[in-house]
DNA sequence: CGGCCTATGTTCGGTGACGAACAGACCCTC
DNA sequence: GAGGGTCTGTTCGTCACCGAACATAGGCCG
């Protein structure tokens, strides 16, 4: 149980901060800082340096990829569970993908030396931070063969189930323009699936606006990318070295 | 040019394995064993234990996803240009993919225990391999997006494309139902896109064989994704550690 | 409160891919 | 050189999604 003094924000909010041993931590904490980031933020784009890496804290980033004909899909989601900017410390530095803020939130950012830095002394935060690339692959896997095999309506409940997980509330902004530039497909194609989902009252939505009202509904007729990635994510970021104690953020004692 | 003594077969065949630093390589090279590769051989299933990783000479390996309905699609392919098997090092150890020979030649693997053993020593190894890793990531996200907007046709195109940078003589030992198998679709479809492509004189082809005539044809009716991912292929594997001379092996000066 | 911007609802024709079914042709094996 | 299995060619109806166009309505701002 976390005590109630708890600071509205604090690093241990994102999962890879938080497991990181207290050593690692200790060393990246002070290069730490809390940045906002709001809807539509561009965190970097196409072929650009990238100067942070980003752990979200109550905020959603979407690697997102326009092709030439101007259509886009969504590569991956990052929520509390990663980090933005992977090609930082793989290697390379940019990526032909852009990532941009798809709910607005706060995250953690850090100079790329800084992390670079620790990711080469070669220790768990080089661990973690791959264990979490190799889970973000799974993702990125998933995501193109759900692209090739299944529905919009299929999709969309996918998407829906993936950003519930990032907002306990249930309680989406979000336009459903927007949802269609996530999936890739024509906005029509999500009202359509959303008026479905609505009917059967699985959701419910206003301007901007999405609420879930059957989380077992939208799993129903979801397609099993879903799940197939949430039990390999699980997998992959269970065994890691256990955090006995939250992090001392400040020097207020957890 | 390379002195006409050389062995048929050599780990510098494989790029990476070329691209290492004398002293790693030669860690390595002792534990690396020639491997035949069978069309339609399996490296590994979804979810089995990767044993060993694979580093293709004249083989070229699909990363497979097969789904609950049956269907299918490619995930992304390695050559010489890579290596099979990344989740042994980014950890996890498997993957919810699988590996198949699509092509047969050679290629040399290695225990997973010897590798990761040389990963973990952090230097040239780990560097090279996270940054193919990075240039997989790539391919993988321009297939999530090819998946979503391009046709068949288009993706016939690149997919032939890629395959032929792989197999220098343009002759490739391929049925239909196999290529229809790989991008995910119907064999009708390719039936259809390659006889197109027959009737414009670009392929040729006969029960089993593909034959690329013009390649130039190839790459005007391919979708922008085979581009972009040689450009950032090149780009990402171009600044390593220059190799000035061929590793010298089995006691044969180069 | 009223206006306007923008989100949502709905329609229409077009089309690319699917699924099934079957005919023909190649080629390997016996 | 005959047979049979497999690969290729072709057809049909169906369907999901696309692209465009336009109607409606919600909610923010003055």
């Amino acid at each position: 149980m976390r005590p109630a003094a708890l600071p509205i924000h604090s690093p241990n909010q994102n999962h890879l901060l938080a497991a990181l041993p207290k050593a690692e931590f200790d060393r990246l904490a002070p290069h730490l800082e809390l940045v906002p980031m709001r809807l539509g933020e561009i965190l970097y784009e196409p072929g650009g340096q990238l100067q942070h890496a980003y752990f979200p804290t109550t905020s959603i980033v979407s690697l997102h990829y326009v092709i030439e004909s101007g259509a886009s899909a969504e590569i991956a989601g990052v929520g509390n569970e990663g980090v933005v900017g992977i090609s930082l410390f793989m290697g390379g530095n940019t990526t032909p993908s852009s990532a941009v803020v798809q709910t607005a939130g706060h995250g953690y950012r850090i100079e790329r030396r800084r992390l670079k830095e620790e990711f080469d002394r070669a220790g768990a935060t080089l661990r973690l931070l791959l264990r979490y690339t190799q889970a973000l692959i799974t993702q990125m896997t998933q995501t193109a063969v759900c692209n090739r095999h299944h529905s919009v309506e299929q999709q969309l409940c996918r998407w829906l189930l993936v950003t519930l997980d990032r907002v306990p509330s249930g309680e989406l902004t979000m336009t459903q323009e927007l949802v269609a530039s996530m999936l890739g497909v024509r906005r029509e194609g999500i009202t359509e699936a959303a008026g479905r989902l609505r009917d059967e009252g699985i959701i419910g939505y206003r301007r901007g606006h999405i609420s879930v009202l059957k989380r077992d509904g939208l799993e129903n007729s979801a397609c099993e990318c879903y799940g197939v990635v949430k039990v390999e994510f699980d997998r992959l970021m269970s065994d890691l070295p256990r955090v006995e104690t939250l992090h001392v953020v400040g020097g207020t004692a957890a």
